[in-house]
DNA sequence: CGATCCTTTGAAGGACGTCAAGGTCTGTGG
DNA sequence: CCACAGACCTTGACGTCCTTCAAAGGATCG
C-alpha cells in the first residue's frame, strides 16, 4: 500500500515580480525554496499552481500505478524548468531526488504573459516541444531497446546533459531503473556490463560518480540513440 | 537490412487558403490527397512541409531503429491531426494503416496564420500538450505494464476514440504488438485471453471486428488505465 | 482457385525479474 | 575512535513472462 499519511510539504509564502530573459533557461529568477531529499515538490493530478526551475539539485517526475509500480518520466537538472502545464493540473508527481533549490512563479502570472507576449507564448510551445520530444524518444527506448541499450541511452543522455564526460548521478539505481523500465538489478549489471567492456570507470568510493572512457563505443551500444 | 529503394511516395501540387474552425478538431478542408495502403506519407528527419488532418483511414507514426525494431507512437484516426511540428523536420514516420485519404495544409502558412493569431497559437499549444499528455501515459505503458494490460488499455483508448464498443480495428497484430512494446503473437494470445474472459468478441469472420463485451471488466485488466 | 498475408497456437529458449546474500559507505552515538 | 544501523549497490541462483521459431488454418485478392 501507497497510502500517504500526512502531507509534509510546505509552500513558500512569498513571490514578488517575475519575468522571462533570453537566456538558455527563459525564466528569470525569484522567489525559491528549498525541498529535502526525497520530498515531494507536487502530486500528480494536484491543480498546477506554480512552475519550477531548478537552481540546485535534481527532480524526478513520476506516475505510479496502484500497486506500486512506478514509472519516471524525466529527471529535471540545474536550470531545467518542469511542472508546466497547459491544463489545470499536474500530470506527474515530481520528487527531489536530493536536496534541492528552485526558482518558481506563478503558474497564473506565467499564463496573463503570455497572453500578451507573443515571444512567451511561443517560448512555452518551444519548451512543450522539447519534452514531447523527449518522451517520443523514450517511448522507443522502453519499448524496443535492450537493458545495455537503455543503460547506455542514459549515460549518453547524462553525458549530454551535463555537458562532461564525468557524470555525478544524484539519482539512485532504483530511479534509474524506473525510468528506463527495468528493475535495479537490471541497471546494475548493465554498468557492470559496460564497465567490464572498458566503456566507463568509477571515481571514488561511490557507483555514483562515473567517468565514461569511451564515449563513441558508448554510443555503439545504442543503436540510433 | 531496411534500405528504401525508390521513393514512391506522392505529393499533392494544388494548395489553396486553409483556416481554422471552431469544429472538434479546428482544421479547415482544403487540399487532399489519398494514400494507399501502406505507403509512406512523410519520413522521419524530413523537412515538415505539411500538416494532415485525417477525412478516412489510419495512419501509424513511428520512429524505427538501425536493425528494424519498430516503435509506433501513435495512431491517428478520422479527424486526427498529424505531421504538426514545432521544429523544422518531422521526428516520425508517416504510413497509411488503409487507404487514406487527407486534408493538408502548408506549415508556414500555419505558422504564419499563428503569428497573427494568438487563438490559433494557443490552438497549436493545446495540440501539442495532448500529444504529450499521449506519450506520458504510453511511456507508463511501455515501461511498466504486462502485456495483458497493454492489450487492454489499447482497447479502452480504441474504444473511446472511436466512441463506440464495437471496435474496428484498422491495424494488424503486427502494428499493435509495435505500439505496444511487445511481439504480434504476445498481442494474440492477450486477446485470445480477453476473448475467453468474456471481455470482448469477435465480429464477423476477421479478428479485426471486436465487440468489448463487459467495458468495466476490461478496465480491471488495465491498473490506473 | 492458387498465392499471399494474417492470425492463432504450441513448443522451446532467453532476457529480465525476483529472491537472497554479502559488501561498502555514511551517519550516529557510545 | 569504534560499534552499529541503515541505505545502497553488486552478484548469484532461480523463476517467469515474453520472444522466437514453427506449423497450420483461415481470409483476401488477383
Amino acid at each position: 500500500m501507497f497510502v500517504r499519511t500526512t502531507d509534509q510539504r510546505l509552500r513558500p509564502n512569498t513571490l514578488g515580480d517575475l519575468g522571462f530573459t533570453s537566456a538558455p533557461h527563459p525564466m528569470v529568477k525569484l522567489s525559491e525554496f528549498t525541498y529535502r531529499k526525497g520530498k515531494e515538490i507536487f502530486g500528480e493530478k494536484e491543480p498546477a499552481e506554480y512552475v519550477y526551475q531548478i537552481k540546485r539539485g535534481a527532480v524526478r517526475s513520476y506516475k505510479m500505478l496502484s500497486d506500486g509500480r512506478r514509472q519516471i518520466g524525466a529527471f529535471h537538472l540545474k536550470d531545467d524548468i518542469f511542472g508546466l502545464e497547459n491544463g489545470a493540473n499536474h500530470r506527474f508527481t515530481a520528487e527531489a531526488v536530493v536536496q534541492t533549490t528552485v526558482y518558481l512563479m506563478k503558474r497564473v502570472s506565467l499564463q496573463s504573459m503570455a497572453d500578451t507576449d507573443a515571444a512567451i507564448s511561443r517560448n512555452l510551445l518551444t519548451m512543450t516541444t522539447a519534452n514531447l520530444e523527449h518522451a517520443e524518444n523514450h517511448m522507443l527506448l522502453l519499448g524496443r531497446k535492450t537493458a545495455v541499450e537503455r543503460v547506455a541511452a542514459f549515460l549518453i543522455e547524462m553525458d549530454r546533459r551535463t555537458g562532461s564526460s564525468n557524470v555525478s548521478l544524484p539519482m539512485s539505481r532504483r530511479d534509474i531503473a524506473d525510468y528506463l523500465g527495468l528493475s535495479l538489478e537490471a541497471v546494475s549489471r548493465a554498468v557492470s556490463r559496460l564497465h567490464c567492456e572498458g566503456v566507463l570507470n568509477f571515481i571514488g568510493n561511490t557507483q555514483r560518480e562515473i567517468v565514461i572512457l569511451d564515449l563513441s563505443k558508448l554510443h555503439s551500444f545504442d543503436p540510433q540513440g
